[in-house]
DNA sequence: ACAGATAGGTGACCGACGTCACACTTCGTT
DNA sequence: AACGAAGTGTGACGTCGGTCACCTATCTGT
């Protein structure tokens, strides 16, 4: 299936670009489909292309030595993945795996590279993805060191709901919400653990399902304090 | 105290830059000195200088939501940090704090970023430092996942051991190595588990202490074994 | 309609690790 | 020499969360 240089524009990393990079870059690029759980990018090998979601969800997600599963971040439609080679042409440090059946789009470095010589501000743009990821490894990790495992699913919560529903401080919801195995996962617990807190949370009214994919957050200053460690399950 | 170029030169970042730029930085650059425990780098705080590490050890720490203490990574003589912002123009996300008494050069981001535009290559060597932070905290994300203390402790302590003394497997040493404290604070663990690993590991005949500051790997293939959860202690 | 996979829910058990409390050693400072 | 601070060593104790085992509910594809 042949790349448009529309469906490229919808990528916000790429919408400022000259109608003529554009095109060179679709030429080059090249549709991929994945299905759930298939891995997108292996850890340990040297990535070629940028990889670009179009549709589904992505996750980072690394092992550990001793081949426990460790989730590191997500990838929405729209964002990218696979950006840290493309500084230091080293391997990727973590596998992508689809979370659901998955859409994407790939375009070698060697015509990422092209098109930033013209457009240096793309440069730019991946440097401030990368400065992002890691504020958020740093966020991320500061919560791995919270002793308190009920927090700390609290703070992954708080962390999954939208900014905007958060200042109004009165309900907010989460669509698409992990699989209690997926956050067990993100924080080094046990998914038994994750559902025992959960089931914390709907008892006290915090929380509840609906629907298979939604969470609506009824409290939402409860499940802040709890978060933030002032008071406690 | 005046920067002379020269001692700008000693830092691998600057080294490639022409003597013009170099007199340019150094006159902006000004020499800072810490004591032992000062915050060089508050979180929080939007970096304007970029920090060149001259004389001490520097470590990024971050605290959880509930004040505990969380070791990130160490910066050592020659090394740099606080480049995020100059990426992004975001605060600071971790502490940056003197191990030891320091001497740092601080340079502004203004006359780093002049200095950029006649050296493009310095905006990539920051990218590669950038994406290096980022391979490393993946990895430590990764140890912070074993369930296993002791194993955790052995590949945080395997991490510590130059890479060439590696490759031989026989014998290597880690100088400077950070306190039960540190160590603790890295792996998110209590400080007397630590000390109660390497008692083991001691009388098993696998390290043994050097004066205060030394650490003599005795049998190196052990330890390997021990990190990668082959064998048990 | 059915099998099979995936997610969520729950109880029992137990051991590793955090906490607390102290003792001992090694510094650097006055 | 004397002191205090920082680092290290060690025992007792209690508990939280991992593991195991099993169940139920939902969904998917054929």
């Amino acid at each position: 299936m042949a790349v448009t240089p529309e469906l490229l524009k919808s990528f916000p990393l790429l919408s400022g670009l000259a109608p003529e990079s554009l095109l060179n870059l679709a030429k080059e690029a090249t549709i991929q489909k994945y299905s759930r759980r298939a891995i997108v990018l292996a850890a340990g090998e040297a990535t070629k292309n940028l990889c670009f979601l179009f549709e589904g969800r992505l996750q980072g997600v690394d092992f550990t030595i001793d081949g426990r599963e460790v989730g590191l971040y997500f990838v929405e439609p729209g964002g990218f993945c696979g950006e840290l080679a493309l500084f230091d042409d080293g391997t990727q440090p973590e596998h992508v795996m689809a979370l659901t059946p998955v859409v994407a789009v790939m375009i070698p470095f060697t015509s990422i590279r092209k098109a930033t010589n013209r457009n240096p501000e793309i440069f730019s743009a991946l440097g401030v993805k990368l400065a992002n990821k890691v504020r958020q490894m740093t966020f991320q990790r500061s919560l791995l060191g919270l002793p308190n495992i009920a927090q700390r699913v609290c703070c992954q919560l708080w962390l999954l709901i939208p900014a905007r529903q958060k200042e109004k401080m009165q309900s907010g919801e989460v669509s698409n919400i992990p699989t209690h195995m997926e956050i067990a996962i993100m924080l080094s617990i046990s998914r038994e653990t994750v559902t025992r807190v959960f089931q914390n949370l709907q008892n006290q009214g915090i929380v509840r399902r609906d629907g298979g994919s939604k969470l609506i957050i009824s409290n939402l200053p409860s499940l802040k304090a709890l978060a933030e460690g002032t008071s406690e399950l």
